[in-house]
RNA sequence: GCCGCUUUAGCUCAGUAGGUAGAGCAAAGGACUGAAAAUCCUUGUGUCCUCGGUUCGAUUCCGAGAGGCGGCA
């Protein structure tokens, strides 16, 4: 599947909305954009189903309010990747524009944003047998042999990427085993695809006061039923490896020998990782017009700004 | 009240056989080629509780005081 440049796009209005995990993102949507637009979650957990409460998917209430797109399309063990979620979203926005709405991306994926931004690479997607293959080279010859080949096939990839990143490192010996070309040698786009010219809207927040607010909301999701909503997930077969459950809010419920308390406490510490990791994502895209939360006045006058122009 | 242990980085603690100190976690910054809520990198000056003594030199040894923990009364 390569990437195609979206047709329906040109010359139509396109809005993103970002911001680190509990900055308000949501509740910005309900006030500013009810009508006249529909949302494509821009999130790689909540395109999964079950995944409700640790995943701080919009509540019902909301869902009613503004149509979402890219929500509970993949069940738990199911993989996803950014290349699906380009060209999903690519699918959206067309059929939001002819229902004369206008699409928002809206959500915390710096990656999806980046790529559906630019375009995506021209290397191959995941290959999963040959991953695996991977993976099982690297458990049995170790990490030291497997970035010695990887700097023999492809030393570009191998000065980029250093030597403990066995994420990496893996993709790049797959994609080799692949294709027989270094990763190195795929190019990566490093400008908007054609014709696509959104309105960017970056939110942030002050620190302590995101830190306040993840705390509330983490609090939040146990009194609405977080242990049983993995509990659940873990009945129908989960462990801790399925993509779904590498989330925050839930990947801490795999780790061994910790009470609930302990839990809900690591999950405000990654969340604060997280939003900290994504700030320095975003901070990384051009053109963005950064705005707290709290200044409806500003975000209205920008997007009544960039609406007139079409 | 007496006895013992303890006081070092935001937290938990190492350590210096006397030459002003370092780990983990936290924090800050960064990277990001189809798993990205993933994965990885960089960054450690702090009245070494206070006051006095010994010493060329004390966070380190000695004395006193203060805080904490435990035991006995």
């Amino acid at each position: 599947m390569t990437s195609s440049t979206p047709q329906t796009t040109i010359n139509k209005p396109l809005i993103f909305l970002f911001g680190p995990t509990g900055v308000g993102k949501t509740a910005l949507l309900e006030e500013l954009f009810l009508n006249g637009f529909q949302v494509i979650s821009t999130d790689s957990k909540q395109i999964y189903r079950q995944l409700d409460i640790g995943s701080a998917k919009p509540s019902k209430t909301t869902l009613e309010k503004i149509k979402h797109h890219l929500i509970d399309i993949r069940d738990p063990s199911e993989s996803f990747s950014v290349g699906e979620f380009v060209k999903l979203a690519d699918e959206c926005c067309q059929q939001i524009y002819s229902h004369n709405s206008i699409p928002i991306l809206c959500g915390g994926t710096a990656y999806y944003f980046k790529h559906f931004y630019f375009g995506l690479p021209t290397s191959p997607k995941s290959d999963e047998s040959i991953r695996e293959e991977v993976k099982t080279l690297l458990k049995e010859r170790g990490s030291d042999y497997c970035y010695s080949y990887l700097k023999k096939i492809d030393p570009l990839s191998a000065e980029k990427i250093h030597h403990a990143d066995l994420y990496r490192i893996t993709r790049a010996i797959e994609v080799y085993l692949a294709t027989g070309k270094p990763l190195s040698q795929f190019k990566t786009p490093d400008k908007a695809r054609d014709n696509l010219n959104p309105l960017i809207l970056g939110l942030h927040a002050p620190k302590e006061i995101l830190e306040k607010r993840i705390r509330e909301r983490v609090r939040q999701m146990f009194n609405d039923g977080l242990i049983e909503e993995v509990q659940k997930i873990k009945a129908i077969g989960a462990d801790g490896s399925w993509p779904a459950l590498q989330g925050i809010g839930y990947q801490e419920f795999f780790v061994e020998g910790l009470n609930n308390s302990e839990i809900e406490q690591l999950i405000v510490k990654n969340s604060l990782r997280y939003a900290k990791r994504q700030m320095t994502f975003f901070r990384s895209i051009a053109n963005v017009n950064w705005v707290l939360t709290d200044q409806k006045k500003e975000i209205k006058e920008l997007l009544d700004n960039y609406l007139s122009q079409f």
